[in-house]
DNA sequence: GTCTATATGTTGATAGAC
DNA sequence: GTCTATCAACATATAGAC
């Protein structure tokens, strides 16, 4: 039966590297005509395949759709992961973090797109996927309470408050750069450049009366 | 030659109603189904033209989004305009001048999505619709150098950074308000409640080390 | 899981009669 | 300026042979 098995192991996994090339293909033809220029017939073409041959793999555009929503998240959730690894609670791991998905966002603009603004008329990520979206703002939550809790930030920091503006000055960063400067890198885009400041806005507002180090730059 | 004139008269008139009134079936499509769901098929339909006719007022869809991109701006610019008349130059200017065009917004997603966001693929406004936009950005750097100039803010806030970082607030929490609450109204939306207080987090930086009382809300 | 064939729909744009 | 007619693409999706 070990044949058999391997043999079943090897099928599963050409299928999972089709769809991994074909969400890459998808990837890139967002990248190159917009979010409302992706069309199952130009993923299959570019995978050298049957437009309809690819329904074996995503019953639907929206399922692709949703399925690049989903690899976006997971895109994200890595590079926040690994940009506050190690570094202490609190302000350390927000700054890191919103760093890490300003530049994240830069440098993926299509499926950026698709997580920060509302391109597809009709598509709205499935239920498990858009839990997924919510997990990621209970990490937020999370680490303001620990810089509130902890004395890095003003008790304010813990409020629906706080985590809204939070989001709010780091997708306004990703939205102006996008918008007005589509190719450019993070290090190079006028408003990719302003992340500090922004987030130097951002956290003076909560900053304790005394006036601590508790914000070091790093 | 009285009746000629007047008949020629009556004639761009009319004409001038169907342009306006094609501009304003196209942002009720566009409202309905999302700026990539526009298509002149379905504002002649709803004209009860035939297509082709349609070409006689828009040589092709881009002047269409050109043309709804030059409302837009006139738009946003009437809504400023009329509420930062009669307020003192500076920051009263510039929170009267933000708030007013974050609520039109709010109360026009579709066009601030062609305005704020990059939605159409291949579509950008022509050079003299730019010009215009140009010009807003233009009067709001004029507005930053007399709060600085009167001391209402810090010299800091006549700077490119400034400015930038102005349009990053605006954008940030009309983005964040279009792309998850797409129905709610100005009062009664999580990130446009929110307003007043990113406004603050944004005068906050530039705010004169005395500490004066050159920001009062209104 | 791949293919061919097909149904069915949409679009942008042009030609030319009236 | 309106219409009819039409072209040429393009799309999503399904049926069914192999």
């Amino acid at each position: 039966m070990a044949s058999t098995y391997s043999q079943a192991d090897r099928r599963s996994a050409r299928r999972a590297r089709t769809i991994e090339d074909a969400l890459d293909a998808a990837e890139a033809i967002m990248r190159e005509q917009g979010v409302g220029g992706l069309s199952m017939s130009e993923v299959a073409r570019r995978l050298g395949m049957r437009q309809p041959s690819l329904y074996k793999y995503f019953s639907s555009l929206h399922a692709l759709f949703d399925a690049l929503f989903a690899r976006g998240l997971a895109r994200t959730d890595a590079a926040v992961t690994a940009a506050i690894r190690r570094r202490p609670p609190g302000v350390p791991r927000l700054r890191a973090g919103a760093r890490a998905l300003m530049r994240w966002a830069v440098e993926n603009p299509a499926l950026a797109q698709l997580l920060y603004w509302r391109p597809v008329p009709g598509f709205e990520p499935s239920a498990e996927t858009f839990a997924a979206s919510r997990d990621q703002m209970a990490t937020v939550r999370t680490e303001l309470a620990a810089a509130a809790g902890s004395g890095q930030l003003r008790a304010a920091a813990a409020t629906d408050e706080a985590l809204l503006l939070y989001t709010v000055v780091i997708s306004g960063v990703i939205s102006q750069q996008l918008a007005n400067e589509p190719g450019a890198s993070f290090a190079a885009g006028r408003f990719s450049r302003l992340t500090d400041e922004a987030l130097d806005m951002y956290f003076a507002r909560y900053a304790p009366a005394g006036g601590t180090d508790a914000d070091p730059r790093p």
